[in-house]
RNA sequence: GGGCGAAUGGCGGAACUGGUAGACGCGUUGGACUCAAAAUCCAAUAGUAGAAAUACUGUGAGAGUUCGAUUCUCUCUUUGCCCA
């Protein structure tokens, strides 16, 4: 008997299926589609356990669909731009496009080793002159529908790095990949007007069916639809000054009012410049951080003007105008109106500097003089102390009664405010994809003409200057067009943009004329599953949905308007970690342990070794374990196979050696079951009764599967197999008819073969097949149970089974029970009040 | 602080629309093979009592709906993630 010889097997399947171009995908209109896409790697170096999580996950699906006969568009391509390869470039004195090239040609070998069912035929690196300048297309395309912009505006400054950050890199007031202590600059940016589609983003979430609740829940809130008012406030104090626009989602406590607070930034903070103690002010108010949770738990300070401002409900009350640090200028028109008995934040304001608090909400159960205590209320109730808006119920009645109104005093007028705001796009790096915008002498911007596109990146490049290098290529960056000199724009596109339509370039990658092909794009999109890391729920998806939405505004050739029809977020690979007794990291291959609870240095076994919780594989903290040498041991199948098998997809799933020495034993002993049946379908052929149950058990596995893969149970999926594996090794115990054994046989190979591949399509081929596989249907007759094991319940406790006939009616079943006596006993002495009769599944017999 | 989840043996986790809780794997224990070990194979493995058949208790805690609840409802505890 052989062993199964992973190395020589896994080998020959990768070079059959390269050679015959089993996956390369064509537009086909008469077949249905499935498009696949797991989100692209950034080509760092080496590919790492969560990238071989991911594209299993995604191989399995696409290859199940395959089978199904579907046209399955599975490419594979690099996110190839960014900052990782300047830096790494700038110590390995190497350019950025060879550090890259270099890291693709490794990660590319490595994820081929997998068998992944990729179409490498569609490969594309974003990071390449054929990707970018449709890009730079693009935002051209984009500045002329005015979707592009740019505008002075204050960003997050990564001082570290040396370039701006989008809010969503901001983590903690922190940028999200230096750890640095973000800074407030006023820069001129470039702008993607996002916040035009907010309504469509949001309202089209609804749509989204096959998303993950939580990532949608996610985009809302980041969406952040709020409705609100907007209220003018007449002010007294300086002639030019006649009112201030404040935003309000609680104009239901304008009775409550007892101030209006400013952002410093507010457009009348220019009356205040002179004076040194607003100054001051100002640059006190930029130490708290900008972030809403510093905001929310830092302390609330004020600089009072000499202004008021008058209630438009009771022109006599008049409360006085306070710039403020805990109002942002982004949010509304930077001014709000502070109601300090219902308003967190404007209580502890009002503390602070002696105003009034005057309570306008009670809670339900509370009287009419209720007064708020050392906190403000902020819940449900009903208003009091408000005059004309006494009574209404917090906040179903209030809100819209009172706008309305305001809406008939006109006072004010109801909007919808968004927390979205504009996608700042430019970036102070090199190694990204150009703007494609010049200026002229006056600096004023002028778009690249499209036919001397693209603006090509510079290759020999100083990267060991301050900020940046664009910038400091004059050679690059002074160009003259038709005979007149202009400046180049130095900023790149954030790598967001890159990974914004890679999806659609996919769908026509060799089309040089135009980013996409209309033909090739209706035909793919939208992508039928996406699957990646839950980390990318806001930015990434969101900005592709972005994308789409610009490119076809103004624009009807689009049979589609949301890029990903389904969403599968998968959990991460974790791992142990360990530290010396020095306190220091230490990868899993430096520790040992002979009872598995205490543990040592390999290199010195004195040396104690303490073990912490399990965490994401990260190289920090030195918990990784290297694919590529767990392919190279165990082969790809075992790999995936383990990979799956733990945890659902969606979860983490803990690495663990033994789990995986498991997955690769077992392929061993499917083999030598392998060699079994084939000696055994050698035999004569003959009928028994072990037949029947052959095939009720492989139909009801097929049954279970076509459930899980669609449900992404994947894990439940590797132990049907193993289920599998235990009926077959017994049942071969019988003797079987070689004809049911070899459909039934060939039909479970045809089943695992999406997960381990190599294995199967060496088993099938050692069964005389390897072309036209399909996937096999349920054989519904097969699944006919003749005797079903019912369970009887006694008062609604199991007490006993009994053997029966499928379909047995309720009156046949009790007289099996009453002819039996071990279930008899129960019955003895007592009544029988009731019956509960689930068909084919139980009874229940309430006695008395 | 707000939003969304989660909680099942020693561990990872199963259980379709309420219907035999613990599938499958890991680990552990015992046994076979072996001079011995590894590998492999066989058996046991929620808890308590019992030699056993068996009985009782058990899905974070408490209540409720139901003939019947891991599953549905409410309260609480712990915990994860996201936004703050």
């Amino acid at each position: 008997m052989s062993r199964y010889n992973f190395k020589v097997v896994e080998d020959k399947w990768q070079n059959y299926w390269s050679k015959k171009k089993i996956f390369k995908s064509k537009l086909d209109p008469n077949k249905k589609k499935f498009y696949c896409l797991e989100m692209f790697p950034y080509p760092s170096g080496k590919i790492h356990m969560g990238h071989v999580r991911n594209y299993t996950i995604g191989d399995v699906l696409s290859r199940h669909k395959l089978l199904q006969n579907y046209n399955v568009l599975h490419p594979m391509g690099w996110d190839s731009f960014g900052m990782p390869a300047e830096n790494a470039a700038r110590e390995n004195k190497l350019n950025p496009k060879d550090w890259t090239e270099r890291n693709i040609n490794v990660m590319k070998k490595q994820l081929k080793k997998l068998g992944l069912s990729i179409d490498w035929d569609r490969e594309i690196s974003t990071c390449s002159e054929e990707y970018y300048k449709h890009q730079q297309l693009f935002f051209l395309e984009m500045y002329e529908k005015g979707l592009v912009y740019r505008k002075e505006n204050y960003v997050n400054w990564d001082p570290v790095d040396q370039t701006v950050l989008a809010n969503e890199q901001v983590i903690d007031g922190k940028g999200w990949r230096s750890g640095a202590i973000v800074q407030r600059k006023k820069l001129n940016q470039w702008f993607f007007n996002i916040s035009k589609f907010s309504e469509e983003l949001l309202d089209q979430l609804d749509k989204l069916e096959k998303w993950p609740n939580k990532v949608k829940v996610m985009q809302r809130n980041w969406i952040g639809k709020s409705f609100g008012c907007e209220i003018d406030f007449k002010v007294q104090g300086n002639k030019e000054i006649d009112l201030i626009k404040v935003f309000t989602t609680r104009p239901d406590t304008l009775f409550g009012l007892s101030f209006i607070a400013l952002s410093v930034d507010h457009p009348i903070s220019k009356y205040f410049e002179d004076s040194d103690e607003f100054k001051k002010f100002k640059t006190e108010c930029s130490k708290t951080g900008t972030t809403e949770e510093s905001i929310a738990l830092g302390e609330k300070i004020g600089f009072k003007t000499n202004l008021t401002a008058k209630n438009p409900f009771d022109a006599k009350k008049e409360v006085p105008v306070y710039f403020a640090n805990f109002v942002l200028m982004d949010y509304g028109f930077g001014a709000v109106f502070g109601c300090p008995a219902h308003d967190q934040r404007d209580f502890d304001f009002a503390k602070k500097y002696g105003l009034e608090i005057k309570t306008v909400v009670k809670p339900n159960d509370q009287p009419n003089d209720y007064v708020v205590g050392d906190e403000a209320y902020t819940e449900d109730g009903i208003i009091i102390n408000s005059d004309f808006l006494n009574g209404l119920k917090v906040p179903e009645e209030s809100i819209l009664k009172t706008i309305d109104i305001l809406e008939n005093k006109k006072l004010g007028t109801k909007k919808i405010n968004f927390r979205l705001k504009d996608w700042g796009v430019s970036r102070q790096r090199y190694w990204g994809c150009p703007i494609p915008i010049v200026y002229d002498e006056h600096g004023k911007p002028t778009p690249v003409p499209k036919d001397l596109l693209p603006v090509r990146l510079p290759e020999d490049i100083d990267l060991n200057t301050k900020g940046n290098p664009l910038d400091n290529d004059e050679k690059w960056k002074n160009i003259s067009i038709k005979g007149k000199k202009f400046k180049r724009e130095t900023d790149t596109l954030d790598t967001f943009v890159d990974s914004s339509w890679y999806f659609l370039r996919f769908c026509s990658p060799n089309d040089n004329r135009y980013g996409f092909d209309y033909e090739s794009i209706n035909y793919w999109m939208p992508v039928d599953q996406y699957i990646g890391g839950v980390e990318h729920a806001i930015l990434h998806l969101l900005y592709s949905r972005f994308f789409m939405k610009a490119i076809g505004y103004k624009n009807k050739k689009f049979n589609f308007t949301e890029p990903f029809n389904g969403l599968f977020t998968q959990g991460m690979v974790c791992h142990q970690t360990y530290k010396s007794s020095d306190g220091k990291w230490l990868s899993p291959d430096e520790v040992g342990s002979d009872d598995g609870k205490s543990y040592y240095l390999i290199s010195n076994k004195r040396s104690k070794v303490t073990v912490g919780p399990s965490e994401s594989m990260s190289k920090s903290k030195k918990n990784t374990i290297d694919p590529e040498s767990i392919i190279e041991k165990f082969g790809a199948d075992a790999v995936k196979l383990f990979i799956l098998s733990d945890s659902p997809p969606e979860k983490d799933v803990q690495w663990s050696e033994q789990g995986m020495v498991a997955s690769f034993k077992f392929l061993q002993k499917l083999w030598i079951l392998h060699e079994k049946i084939k000696s055994k379908l050698n035999e004569k052929n003959f009928t028994s009764s072990a037949d029947q149950k052959i095939e009720k058990f492989i139909n009801e596995t097929i049954s279970k599967f076509n459930h899980n893969l669609e449900k992404f149970n994947y894990n439940v999926l590797i132990a049907n197999i193993y289920e599998t594996y235990n009926f077959l090794t017994e049942i071969l115990k019988n003797n079987v008819s070689s004809n049911v054994l070899f459909n039934n046989y060939k039909n479970f190979l045809i089943i695992i073969s999406p997960i381990i591949p190599h294995f199967a399509s060496e088993c099938l081929e050692n069964l005389g097949i390897k072309e036209n596989i399909k996937w096999p249907e349920v054989d519904k007759k097969k699944l006919n149970k003749e005797k079903i094991n019912f369970v009887i319940q006694f008062n609604g406790k199991k007490k006993a089974n009994i053997e029966a006939k499928a379909n047995i009616l309720e009156q046949d079943l009790l007289e099996e029970i009453y002819s039996d006596k071990k279930i008899n006993k129960f019955l003895e002495g007592k009544k029988i009040i009731k019956c509960f009769f689930v068909k084919n599944r139980l009874i229940n017999i309430l006695t008395k």
